[in-house]
DNA sequence: AGCACGCCGACT
DNA sequence: GTCGGCGTGCTC
């Protein structure tokens, strides 16, 4: 028998099956879908593999080699997650291994090693180096840290001698978390008697008795004993010596925790709009049948409480369900939601877990121990069979797609499983993208609108603050005074305010007032980032950084001014002119520990704070009662990106953004600051009228012919120098060109926004086209390419719907 | 990726 | 004559 392995080795010649011989003591246990160790190229370095195919003949018997090892025990993907990662490897041009790679938790791919083993220790003497490296030891390891680099030639001599020989290990970094575990062996009679019979000063040994009296007969873990107890391993082990109770080790999963206790939750009675909605998803999940609907609600009209309902009627018709919320931020209180409702029967998958967490969880539903996923991006992986509902919600997000390789989108991936299954894919957003909007449009998708707000409130009211004339008769450029009123008056009546600021940092980057000199980045064509709780300049691109200067470089001057506004500065400003109010400031930088998004959002939620300041990462699903003003610092920022959704960023993030306000009974209000008050994007926004946007929108993105009325491509050339990266971008596009349809579009090439990037320069063109099969075969062959250019020192990276323009 | 082969120039 | 530099091709 013969096993199709893929190999760890991610590049385009090794982007196939290879063929093994199974040995026999292995035929019973392997199956497609395992992960093997097998040796690989001219000197049998061992690699993992993914058995793709089990087979009985194979063209060439001759030199095939056999599979090393078997990982596991049990295929870690099915039928259909191996079939999805080859059309998704062929759909997105990335290599198999990587797609079947990213289906599985972290840990679970290889790390490699390499050994040097002594063979003839007695013929050692002649090299007095090498024995001392080895130091009677008959392995060591090999690598840069233990073997300095001098030694290597002799190394290779004694390698052709056969005195000493290169070891390849792969290590597994999925571990089991095993806890220690006891049981009672005894009946109550016998312990009743033992403890009659004790000295009344062997105190422990009396709780460890009156303990195992009264304990079920069934393994529980020790270290409960000993809390709940009061014991400690001493007196376990005596007892266990004694036998009085048996100890072992038993797997244990690494549940991740939320910093507070769920308490459960019923279903909330559905109003009409949600009721329709309901009808129609549930309808579609009994029967087997793909569909997939685009739930259109606006913000606090209640779209959870239609996806928990349609979970659990999921689950009632014995199927499982997928939930996706958008990254991390918003995740723990969605997962708090989703737990509330289905306990234990729910799995987490997002970035804020740790690796063994992950693995765990991951474990726990490839068992099918629970029914319902809730994650990020990846976890539209999770290995869920029988699946009845995947839930995207805020299916906008550019987080979905994910930004390196293999450039998946969640959407897709989505689409994709619900075929297979024959099940519902419901897509849910108060401001849906245009791509799922025109497919509602064209019936493609079934559309579901939620009109009105769930709870008795109504949707904000908005203000639009022009900072231009603002700035002209006051000199502040981060507060107008209708916001900075808004915020006393809120903050007398005990209420909470929102301030969104879409920039990290402590300002934009600083410039010398006499000569103009701005500090940029060593290896990236971008002007330094000022930090100033740690004092430094940071390139948010590759990380450099430098200390803050006191003088210009360049021409001395000591008049250095920073630019542009960060949540720093904010907080700072607001010390100022409020400061009775309580900040609670939430960017990148202060949320990178595990947990802080989650105690952030407690602690804001139980009015520990007056304001929570934060980036964009606030704008989606944040629900507190209490919150009656948005205040949006910047609406522009994002307007001004090179990107042709910077338009439809804006918009949806102002309005889910202004969605905060205003939830429960009070009225919220909305103050929106900006330098372009007349613009389609802020204007629409102020009204929450995202359908006036959606048409707006469509006519420029049909003039312009981009999506959704073209499918676009981007293609990436990156070279250590400019002009051979725009070299191979040129070539490469000239060749495309004579290929392509004739309706396809090529812009550029053209360098990159940002130009350099760590050292290196980035050209590239973006392609639109509607119906282009030459294209797509031109893209493949550029791939295979991609290895010779490597070569030559070009990276060649093909981006299909690319949503970063960078 | 990473290993070996092969061809060339520089050295004992 | 041999050692080691790097360009090239292949990995079941």
């Amino acid at each position: 028998m013969y096993a199709q392995v893929i190999v760890d080795v991610p590049t385009m010649q090794t982007n196939r099956p290879y063929t093994y011989r199974i040995p026999a003591p292995m035929l019973e246990i392997l199956r497609r879908g395992m992960r093997v160790v097998v040796p690989f190229g001219k000197g049998n370095r061992l690699v993992q593999g993914f058995v793709v195919g089990i087979k009985e003949d194979a063209q060439q018997t001759e030199q095939l080699k056999e599979i090393m090892q078997v990982v596991e025990m049990t295929p870690v993907l099915n039928d259909e997650l191996l079939q999805l990662a080859s059309w998704l490897a062929e759909y997105n041009f990335a290599f198999q291994i990587s797609v079947l790679q990213t289906m599985l938790p972290n840990v679970m791919r290889a790390k490699y090693g390499k050994v040097l083993r002594l063979l003839a220790p007695d013929q050692l003497s002649d090299w007095p180096q090498i024995a001392l490296l080895f130091a009677d030891r008959g392995e060591i390891p090999f690598d840069s840290d233990n073997v300095d680099s001098e030694l290597l030639p002799q190394l290779l001599k004694l390698q052709k001698k056969h005195i000493i020989e290169i070891g390849y290990l792969v290590k597994n970094r999925a571990k089991v978390k095993m806890v220690n575990v006891l049981k009672p062996t005894k009946d109550a009679d016998f312990y009743k008697n033992q403890l009659e019979r004790l000295r009344p000063s062997a105190v422990k040994q009396s709780r460890m008795l009156t303990f195992l009296l009264q304990a079920p007969k069934k393994f529980v873990p020790v270290k409960d004993v000993i809390n709940r107890h009061h014991l400690d391993y001493a007196v376990i082990k005596q007892a266990e010596n004694k036998g009085w109770l048996v100890q072992r080790q038993m797997e244990s999963y690494r549940i991740p925790k939320l910093q507070t206790p769920v308490q459960p939750s019923q279903p909330l009675p559905l109003n009409d709009e949600q009721k329709q909605a309901y009808t129609a998803i549930i309808a579609n999940i009994v029967q087997p049948k793909t569909q997939t609907f685009l739930l259109e609600g606006v913000t606090g009209s209640g779209k959870t409480e239609v996806y928990l309902q349609s979970i659990a009627k999921a689950l009632a018709a014995g199927k499982t369900a997928l939930m996706l919320v958008p990254e991390i931020t918003l995740t723990p209180q969605m997962v708090r939601r989703v737990k509330s409702r289905f306990g234990d029967d729910v799995a987490v998958m997002h970035s804020g877990l740790s690796d063994g967490e992950r693995y765990d969880e991951w474990r726990r539903v490839q068992r099918g121990e629970v029914h319902v996923v809730v994650g990020a991006r990846s976890a539209i992986f999770a290995p869920l069979t029988n699946i009845g509902l995947i839930i995207i919600d805020e299916e906008h997000e550019a987080s979905y797609k994910q930004d390196d390789n293999p450039r998946y989108h969640a959407r897709d991936v989505a689409q994709w499983r619900v075929e297979y299954y024959g099940a519902t894919l419901l897509l849910g957003s108060a401001t849906p993208s245009l791509e799922s909007r025109a497919r509602a449009q064209k019936g493609v998708y079934q559309l579901l609108s939620l009109t009105k707000r769930a709870t008795q409130s109504v949707l904000p009211t908005t203000e639009i603050v022009d900072m231009r004339e603002s700035i002209k008769y006051n000199n502040d450029d981060v507060f107008s005074p209708q916001l900075l009123d808004s915020m006393q008056e809120k903050l007398d009546q005990q209420e909470q305010i929102v301030l969104m600021l879409n920039r990290r940092g402590y300002a934009n980057f600083i410039i010398c007032r006499d000569c103009g000199y701005t500090p940029r980045c060593v290896n990236c064509d971008v002007a330094l980032t000022v930090h100033k709780d740690v004092g430094r300049l940071i390139c948010h691109y590759c990380g450099y950084n430098e200390l803050i200067p006191h003088q210009c470089k360049i021409c001395g001057s000591k008049r250095i001014r920073q630019f542009g506004t960060g949540t720093q500065k904010v907080v700072e400003h607001l010390k100022e002119v409020l400061p009775q109010a309580r900040v609670l400031r939430m960017d990148v930088d202060t949320t990178r520990k595990k947990g802080a998004v989650d105690k952030m959002l407690t602690a804001f939620g139980n009015q520990e704070a007056d304001i929570l300041l934060g980036t964009q990462m606030i704008a989606k699903g944040l629900d507190f009662p209490n919150v009656t003003l948005v205040g949006i610092l910047n609406a522009d920022t994002t307007l001004t990106l090179p990107d042709f959704r910077a338009s439809e960023r804006t918009f949806q993030l102002l309005t889910q953004v202004s969605g905060r306000a205003g939830r429960a009974q009070k009225p919220g209000n909305v103050i929106l600051q900006t330098f372009n008050p007349e613009h389609y994007a802020i204007q629409l926004a102020k009204n929450q009228d995202y359908e006036g946007f959606y048409h707006q929108e469509m006519a420029l993105r049909h003039a312009w012919h981009y999506t959704p009325y073209y499918f676009t491509v981007q293609i990436k050339f990156a070279h250590e120098q400019v002009d051979q990266a725009a070299k191979f971008a040129f070539e490469t596009t000239n060749w495309l060109k004579n290929i392509v349809e004739k309706d396809t579009i090529m812009l550029g090439p053209a360098p990159s926004t940002i130009s350099r990037i760590k050292n290196k320069y980035y050209y590239r063109v973006v392609i639109k086209y509607r119906f282009d099969q030459h294209l797509m075969q031109a893209l493949t062959e550029l791939m295979h390419k991609g290895q010779q250019l490597q070569r030559q020192g070009v990276t060649i990276m093909i981006d299909r719907e690319p949503t970063n323009f960078i």
